[in-house]
Formats: C-alpha cells, structure tokens, sequence
DNA sequence: TCAAAAAGTGACGATACGTTCATAGTTTCT
DNA sequence: AGAAACTATGAACGTATCGTCACTTTTTGA
C-alpha cells in the first residue's frame, strides 16, 4: 500500500495494460470469450500477441483480471450505495438507483457480467467464479441486513426472511436490466426506483 | 402428423438418437459446450464419432436439437400449469410448482437451461438464442395475462404493469432455483408456492 | 555517445478439435 | 445363399488458436 512511487514508464505500463482490457472487454462482451482470438485482442489493443503475454500469463489470466478488476468497482458502488446514510427504504433506493447508473455507463461489461454471474460457471476454470460469488455474496450481505434492520425497527413487515428478500430484490433489478440491455428503447430502465421497489413495498393482494 | 407408422428400424433410430442427446446433455451440463468434444460424446453414448453426424449435421446442431426439444418440454410444462382452472392466485401456485417440479426432475438441463436463456447468448450463434427467446416469451406472455385478468377482477391491486410482474416473478423464482441448484441442503426450493408468491402478494410497507 | 537492459514483435511449433470418407460390417430381400 | 442396400466406424485431414522465443527496436543511464 504505498502512495504513489510509481515511475513514470510503471505508469505507461499501466496505462497499456488498462487498454489491453479495455480492447478485451468490448471484443468479449460482444462476441464472447471462446470467440475472441488472442491474436484480435493484439490488434485492437494496438499490440502484437507477444506484448499481450509481457502482461498476462494466459488468455484465461487476462479474462479473470478483466472481470474481476471490473467486478471490485461494481462492488465498491454497490456497497457504497447500500451505506449510504439514510434509512433502510432510502438504502433500497440507493441501490436501485446504483445499478442503473453503473449499468448506463458500463453497458459492455454488465452483458459479461450477467454471464458471468448466472448459470455459465462452466464457462471458465473455478477460480473466477468463487471470487466473483465472494463479491456478489458480499453485497448481498449488506443488502439482507438492510431488510433485517428494516424489519427490527418496524419499518419493513416480516413478509419473508431477510436473505430472501435480498435474492428476490437483487433478480428483479437484474430482470429489468437484462430487459432494458436487450431493447433499451422498449424496456426502458425505470427512473425511479420505487417503479421496481414497489412491487415488493406495496403487496399484489388486497389486504384480507 | 401421422399416428404410428413407425417401422422397427425407425424406431430404434428414435432411441439411439435420444440416447445421444441425453448422454450430451450430461456432458455438456457439466463441463458447457466448448470443453466437450464430439469424440466425448460420442464415447459417453457408445457409437464411432461418425455415426453422431449421421444423426446431426455438427455440433452446433446437436446442442440446438438438445436445448430446442427440452425447452420444448418446459414450455409445454409452464403453459399447462398456468392454464390449469382455477383462480389467478392458484395459476400463480401452480406455475410456481411446476418450476419446482420441473427443476427437481430434470436439474441437469436445467443448469443449462438457465445459462443459455440468461446473458451467454454469446455461446451460440443466433438461431437457437431466437427460437428459444420465443419460447420464454410464450410462457411470460401467459403470466402476463394472468396478473392482467387478476387485476382487472379484482383479486390483484395494480402496483405494476402485468409484463413487469410477471418478468419479476419468473426472475425470482429463477433466483429460487439458482440458490437450489447450487447447494441444496443450504438452500431447498420452498415446498409451499406461497413462501415465494408471498413476496409479491404481502406487501413490505405497512399500509400508510 | 554508446552499450547494456528493457520492451515489443510476430513467425512458428504444438495441440486440440470438428468433420469427412473409404472401408468394414450388418441387414434385407430374392 | 448371395448380392444389393444400408449402416457404422475411426483414422486422417484441415483448420484454428494458444503460447513461445529468437530477434529487433527502443529506452536508459553512464
């Protein structure tokens, strides 16, 4: 954890490995990763294949640090917005309102993302996929203790176990994401979050 | 859509040709579809690789035969669950259990299932991710159409468009199995629908 | 300025896999 | 029984792509 020794060709490099994934990641999301030749991502990148081995030790190795480079900040803003002062209904909100805007600005990864984080884990070895739970499962965790505190103080009613909630919510923003990544102009990702938040604060059933 | 003129020949073809679906079905359910070889499949179903292609054209085709004919089942499933009489409240029952049962007995398709109409739609070319997305819109256009009716009777109060209801119930009991695929004993599918439909009939926030 | 070190290069070897097809085996029919 | 028709086989071929490494170019620092 130093501050900043960083000399001025680190600082190159750095900046070349950035844009290697970069060039990785727009080819990947598009196509895919078992469609994506080393030799395109070299050329993208403005790179020969060799250069691209100085980096990464392997294709695998530079996917896994794309998505997990990617994943820490959607982590990171995910968790921030769960913390965020306020209280556990304004926490809901700030999540929703999260997603949405790292979903706007990161368009390409969020596809790798979702591939990612549902089913394919078959997709790539198991090391990717267990650190990239710990991530999910860590936001999850905040997001359960939001509903757990919510129902302690009586602003939530105990309509499920926290953990449930947290799981139904997280799949519903996710649901409308893949609808609004799918056809942006006929599923539109709703401004407000109590759009999607409503439908687990106002109940479907009129009161008996 | 003759009945039965099925000579013998015709159908022990029928039963070969199932018995190298299912044993790709395994494979392919465990590892995904770019980490099995033909030669794998072919072994697992004990004929030469060449006789796979008198059966398929390649690869791509076998994999779509084995998702199409599956999916196939599970829409007819959903369809009939959610069509049965009765009331919106137990079609919704109904659909819920189907899921249930549909996943309990066919798990291995359905770690599939999950990661193909999910975001990988990458793995594949076009055709199938098509042919598919029509079949899930099927089954979501029928749900819609239950939470429609239910509202305009009366039995649902109007918290969201009916599309949107039913994309967030298919993405949480998604989330459900998700869970139950990945540990069992951790994480059962609930036995009664209610435990999840509750979660969309029960709201959050005590009435204002 | 120049030599040593570092970085960048891309043709090439190795491997893995999809698909073909000439051949061998089996069934059917006369 | 024997020939014709049909079916199954798997070695061999072509292609694709990963990752290496001997070499060239650039940078560094004395």
């Amino acid at each position: 954890m130093k501050n900043t020794p960083l000399s001025r060709r680190e600082r190159e490099k750095l900046q070349q490995r950035k844009e290697i994934l970069a060039a990785a990641l727009a080819l990947f999301s598009e196509k895919g990763y078992h469609n994506v030749p080393m030799q395109e991502i070299a050329e993208a990148a403005e790179f020969a294949i060799g250069t691209l081995y100085k980096f990464f030790q392997n294709k695998e190795d530079l996917y896994k640090a794309l998505v997990m480079e990617q994943g820490d900040r959607f982590e990171a803003a995910f968790a921030a917005a769960i913390q965020a002062p306020g209280d556990e209904i304004e926490k809901l909100r700030n999540f929703v309102r999260a997603r949405r805007d790292m979903c706007r600005d990161n368009l390409p990864f969020v596809r790798l993302f979702i591939a990612e984080s549902k089913g394919a884990s078959f997709n790539l070895k198991a090391g990717l996929d267990a650190d990239l739970r710990e991530k999910i499962d860590a936001v999850m965790e905040k997001l359960t203790r939001v509903f757990e505190s919510g129902m302690k103080n009586g602003r939530f009613l105990k309509i499920a176990d926290p953990y449930s909630l947290a799981v139904a919510l997280d799949s519903v923003i996710d649901a409308f994401v893949l609808l609004w990544v799918e056809s942006p102009e006929r599923h539109p990702f709703p401004e407000d979050p109590d759009a999607i938040l409503d439908i687990f604060f106002k109940g479907l059933l009129p009161k008996a």
